[in-house]
DNA sequence: GACGTATACTTGAGGACGCAATCAACTATA
DNA sequence: TATAGTTGATTGCGTCCTCAAGTATACGTC
């Protein structure tokens, strides 16, 4: 219960002030650090899906929108015609570094100021044995 | 991270298993349960809402929904004409009680079974200790 | 006892996202 | 090179839920 409950008022704020702030969805925020963190700042839709557990189809609207701002661009892929790579645009690599230093600090304040640096880990730990099915590990914040 | 991606994984099957085997989504669930431990199986509107973390409309239209299927019904408040109180039906106990079993098998599948006991009660701990804003706290599970 | 404010609930509009179906393109087998 | 199966991406449709606005009732104050 608490997992539940701690889940949905913590990313209801954090949210709320990523949208206030900057515009941006936690989701929509996720993708464009996934984006940022890629080589090249380049990712495969697929790829991008399997990181940030939302659907293909989630994916493909999200993107959408991103796009229309001007946050990322689509590039096609030399080796495979299938793909579209998602590209983070000058414009987005600025909007990321932007939203990057506020979010941080609103999940300091909401999330990690709560605990030790010695209970960060662990609960990182405890909550690292649950089976994310089938999600890539990797990651910062 | 870990918390996000284990919260988005975590939920995404305990709530697709619930559809499956009793055809309820995770709120539909919270919202019975909260109800079948409330004094006389009832509660006014604004208090489940407070307690299940979702906005006031938000369960105008679940309980409209639980109310359709014969789960729950309508209850006038004596002394408050504004209140309506929400009240479980005979079906809708039977129903908990039914959906109740399969899930915390679940929960303890996907969730529990990852953890000791002083474990469970550590990660409780931590978890507890994030704000929740307006909510009240209360819960078995 | 009328008036302003707060509270309980509902409703309309819209957004986010999943599922299932679909298409196109790649890969493997014959 | 035809056939079958897989995979990346998109789209239609439906659901859940929020926000903002609206209605009805309660209550404090002068």
């Amino acid at each position: 219960m608490r997992f539940l409950r701690a889940h949905a008022a913590t990313t209801r704020e954090l949210g709320a002030r990523l949208e206030a702030d900057h515009g941006l969805t936690m989701s929509d925020y996720d993708v464009l650090i996934q984006l940022y963190f890629a080589e090249g700042h380049a990712m495969r839709r697929v790829d991008i899906a399997r990181q940030v557990l939302l659907t293909a189809s989630g994916i493909t609207r999200l993107l959408d929108g991103l796009e229309r701002c001007g946050l990322v661009a689509k590039k096609a892929c030399a080796s495979d015609a299938r793909v579209s790579y998602a590209v983070l645009t000058e414009e987005g690599v600025r909007k990321v570094e932007a939203a990057r230093d506020t979010h941080l600090a609103d999940v300091e304040e909401l999330f990690g100021s709560q605990f030790s640096p010695e209970e960060r880990v662990q609960l990182g730990e405890l909550l690292g044995r649950l089976p994310l099915a089938h999600t890539a590990e990797q990651c910062e914040t």
